[in-house]
RNA sequence: UGGGGUGUGGUGUAAUUGGUAACACAGCAGUUUCUGGUACUGUCAUUCGGGGUUCGAGUCCCUGCACCCCAGCCA
């Protein structure tokens, strides 16, 4: 199978355009990108993708791509995204060299503008309350009403929108609007507001601005500033384009106009992107923060033991385009398997311990019983990664799954009477078991045979099954979280039209009694290894006495099952 | 309701721009295997519906249909 990274990487528009803008000499065989979040939440998965299209396109076309936050609306904003994202963004891959961007350092520029488009007659202030205008907007395919303050002469306007700057009016008694037409079919043109008047702090000017330009206003013309030529943005921002374009075309730019290009945003079945929901799962103490190993934020999956590499490969697998659809969230796991699988120590580790006794294991001098190093690879898919020894010993834990007092059809592992292969150690048959009053069992004693130590019978025999295991005398304690899907239904929402109506309660499982090798002991923080025959697991940020499960390994015996 | 956008297997993305549907995931059936993992092999669509142009259409034309976006002083 292909790497990862060398998976083709399909076409996409988007590269096809650039490459005919190149070659038609648009911006001068510039590229030149831009990653715009507000700093109001954390990356997510969806902005993984943004990312690997924004950055990408500039690298691949040697151009450059800036980091910008797109901090127009203090309300919302905070430095502490701002430093979040950062960190995000190095995490994923994409570290920033210097200090990042901001639309505010352009406010002084916009304003001027703004004064330029007023003077031009393009732009007027209007007092009008904003159920008022928003009632004048009309609606689809129905007329627009102008305001009665439209006409105003261009002084009057300087001069109101001075006293704006200047704080002399309250909050949300005037705002600036562009002068287009009001009949506009594109409702994004019919006089759109371009400044409103805000009271609060900026999270980077502070108290100096008593206004604040709208997204429409600042974007386009913060692109203009940086000399952005290729503006990528998602589908949503499709009707906006009209808008983007007109602003351009009235003022004096330093650069060639950029252009805006949308595309398709990443959807993933059981999981919600947007903030807001983002935002109430943690409120509510649906998950534990952003960084729940259950959110799909970028920290979430960082924690969850995603590999940044498998977010990058599976953006750039995943292609751009301009269909709606959403992934399904498989896809992403596979690519973390397919990594992991490269790269992550596999060790022994029993999640749900069932007590097993070999009644014919051999004693010491002292009547203690002997315990046995066996050598197990540390990776079989990298033999660089070298090997390790084992303690076995007449006692030990094998998964509660891997006994069955009455085996169905095409069940391999242990049972009474069936022989199967302790993984590097020996063959054991099952001679017993014993139940609590339930009927559980609770211990099962088994036989070895000498001459397979090591895992091999000189006489060639086969069994049907390896399994793992953990020597009881030498097993370390710690506990293990398993995730399911946040949300049950493929489309959180679709059913009711409430997305956290298909919150599933099972989403996380916490064992706490698992036995683990002692190399385990040694796991450092971050660390994906592999539970053998269970899945990859991470070892927590405060180290190895909780594992998060970061992915199971595909499971045939599961869909055994499913089908009967 | 006006405008804009999008329809290719179960899912997502391709198709040298009119030349006989590819890749991945999922599924199914096998091979290999000291992980029921990995790896490998095979199998699984005629392109939203209906017309038309053409030797030839997923690509062009006509006509329906479905879904998504737009009426924040959010981005």
């Amino acid at each position: 199978m292909p790497r990862p990274d060398e998976l083709p990487t399909a076409t996409n528009f988007v590269r096809e355009l650039v490459i005919a803008d190149n070659e038609s000499g648009t911006f001068g065989g510039r590229v030149q990108t831009r990653f715009p979040p507000e700093p109001n939440g954390y990356l997510h998965i969806g902005h993984a993708k943004a990312i690997t299209v924004d950055f990408g396109i500039a690298a691949e076309f040697d151009g450059v791509c800036n980091l910008r936050f797109d901090d127009t609306n203090p309300d919302t904003e905070d430095t502490s995204y701002v430093d979040g994202i950062i960190a995000d963004l190095a995490w994923l891959g994409f570290p920033i060299e210097g200090e990042p961007l901001y639309a505010s350092d352009y406010f002084e520029q916009l304003y001027d503008w703004a004064e330029l488009l007023i003077t031009k007659g393009l732009a007027y202030v209007d007092e009008q309350d904003g159920e008022t205008i928003s009632a004048q907007r009309g609606g689809y395919g129905n007329a627009g009403i102008e305001s009665p303050h439209r006409s105003r002469p261009v002084d009057e306007n300087l001069d109101l929108f001075r006293k704006m700057r200047a704080g002399e009016f309250g909050e949300g008694s005037a705002v600036l609007r562009a002068k287009i037409d009001m009949q506009h079919e594109n409702m994004q043109l019919r006089d759109p507001v371009m400044y409103r008047i805000r009271g609060v702090h900026h999270h980077r000017t502070g108290a100096l601005w008593n206004i604040y330009p709208t997204y429409d206003w600042a974007h386009g013309q913060s692109d203009a500033i940086e000399g952005v030529t290729h503006s990528l943005c998602t589908l949503e921002f499709d009707s906006h384009r009209a808008l983007y374009d007109w602003y351009l075309a009235q003022l004096p730019l330093p650069f060639e106009a950029p252009r805006q290009t949308e595309f398709a945003r990443l959807e993933l079945t059981h999981t919600v992107t947007s903030k807001r929901r983002l935002a109430k799962l943690v409120e509510d103490g649906t998950v534990d923060g952003w960084d729940d190993p259950r959110m799909p934020t970028l920290r979430g999956l960082r924690r969850r033991g995603y590999p940044a590499s498998a977010i990058r490969e599976f953006c750039n697998f995943i292609g751009v385009s301009r269909t709606n659809s959403r992934h399904q969230i498989e896809l992403l796991e596979s690519f973390v398997r397919t990594e992991l699988n490269r790269t992550a120590l596999r060790r022994m580790a029993v999640l749900r311990p069932l007590k097993v006794v070999v009644t014919d294991w051999p004693t010491d001098a002292a009547g203690e019983p002997v315990v046995e190093m066996v050598e197990l690879a540390n990776n079989p898919e990298n033999p660089d990664d070298g090997t390790r020894m084992v303690p076995f010993s007449g006692v030990f834990h094998i998964e509660q799954d891997d006994f069955m007092a009455e085996p169905p059809p095409k069940y391999f592992r242990l049972s009474p009477g069936r022989e199967v292969r302790l993984r590097g150690a020996y063959f054991v048959t099952a001679t017993g078991f014993d139940t609590d009053g339930d009927g559980n069992v609770v211990e099962v004693q088994v036989v070895h045979d000498p001459e397979t130590r090591g895992g091999n019978a000189p006489d060639g025999r086969k069994v049907k099954s390896t399994m793992h295991w953990v020597s009881a005398a030498h097993a370390v304690d710690a506990t293990v979280a398993l995730y399911d899907r946040l949300f049950s239904a493929e489309i959180p929402g679709e059913a009711t039209g409430e997305a956290f109506d298909d919150l599933n309660a099972d989403s996380r499982e916490v064992l706490t009694g698992a036995k683990l090798e002692p190399a385990l002991a040694d796991a450092r923080p971050g660390q994906v290894v592999q539970f053998e025959r269970l899945g990859y697991f991470a070892v927590d940020t405060d180290g190895p006495a909780l594992f998060h499960r970061t992915v199971g390994l595909r499971d045939e015996w599961a869909n055994i099952q499913k089908r009967s």
